[in-house]
DNA sequence: CGGAGTGTTAGTCG
DNA sequence: CCGACTAACACTCC
């Protein structure tokens, strides 16, 4: 939102590449071209060009955006960011801050960098506006679609949790179409659109449901148990401006953190006590991801 | 030092 | 089709 705010009616003057993998498609057919409209399904953000094109970003793990008015200065920046895209004073940050953004920029894990000017005028000089596509892990990346192809290729996505069509009756059909353990489903972003490993642990709790039990012997009223939680934690997490790793992994730009953490219920706790019933949290992988849970709240 | 872990997901293999 | 595993990658924690 923020974010969007900054970009929308900017035109893209240059693009630095500075990482190959992170930019798919031809850079060239972006140049000149304005953003007309934001919009986003589940983890992926889609950018509309004037030339009718897509910039679709996916910041995977530690994708960031960070845009600022003018050519990076450090000892400038103030304000609060967040992982929903939040002012920061001079600089406006999208995704999971890391101490990188601290520093100068473009930084060691900046991966491309867009410079947005007048469409007549020539070359790029300091002091124009800039977004940095920051991203450790080199996970993430920003590919560029025709209106055809952005729809074949979102086209077996679920629907976003904040899709109005988003309902518990929704949930429970998508959950009886596998056998797969219910927590899996919920992250496969074929059945539905943004949910994270977070959000999917946590909702589990609330909801009183063990992550392994099979996907389609979750009862409409566990759907809608499920659907509740989600949705509140959801928007809880928006509010209180992203998740910050309880390692400091993630930092604002301002030095400050997301709030998300401090309601995270079991999520990176294991082996700390139940909100519920003091037992022990208990950590195990589940289709690769970690899954913490309450041996006593959510009984297989 | 080594191994496990990380707000993810596409691809491969049985 | 289904489901389990792994690679893509950089870094921190124990």
């Amino acid at each position: 939102m923020f974010l969007e705010q900054k970009l929308l009616q900017k035109n893209i003057k240059k693009i630095e590449v500075l990482n190959p993998k992170s930019f798919i498609g031809d850079v060239n057919l972006v140049l000149n071209q304005k953003i007309i409209k934001f919009s986003r399904i589940g983890k992926q953000l889609s950018l509309y060009l004037s030339n009718n094109l897509i910039l679709l970003v996916h910041l995977k793990m530690t994708g960031q955006l960070i845009f600022y008015p003018s050519l990076h200065r450090p000892s400038e920046t103030e304000g609060e960011g967040g992982s929903r895209g939040v002012s920061a004073g001079q600089g406006v940050l999208l995704g999971h801050p890391t101490k990188d953004a601290l520093s100068q920029l473009p930084s060691k894990s900046t991966r491309l960098v867009f410079h947005f000017g007048l469409p007549s005028s020539k070359g790029v000089s300091a002091g124009q506006e800039v977004l940095y596509f920051n991203d450790q892990r080199k996970f993430g990346w920003i590919r560029l679609f025709n209106r055809k192809e952005l729809a074949k290729f979102q086209a077996n996505l679920g629907l976003d949790i904040f899709d109005p069509l988003f309902s518990s009756q929704y949930l429970f059909q998508q959950l009886q179409r596998s056998r797969r353990p219910v927590k899996a489903v919920l992250l496969d972003q074929h059945f539905f659109a943004g949910i994270g490993n977070i959000y999917a642990n946590d909702s589990l709790f609330l909801a009183g449901i063990h992550p392994q039990i099979p996907s389609n012997k979750i009862t409409l009223k566990q759907a809608k148990s499920i659907h509740k939680y989600l949705i509140k934690i959801m928007k809880q997490s928006v509010l209180a401006g992203g998740s910050t790793a309880k390692d400091n992994k993630y930092i604002k730009p301002d030095n400050t953190f997301g709030k998300n953490q401090f309601f995270f219920r079991v999520y990176q706790r294991a082996g700390e006590s139940c909100l519920k019933c003091a037992s022990k949290i208990e950590y195990f992988k589940l289709a690769g991801r970690g899954t913490f849970f309450c041996p006593s709240c959510q009984k297989i």
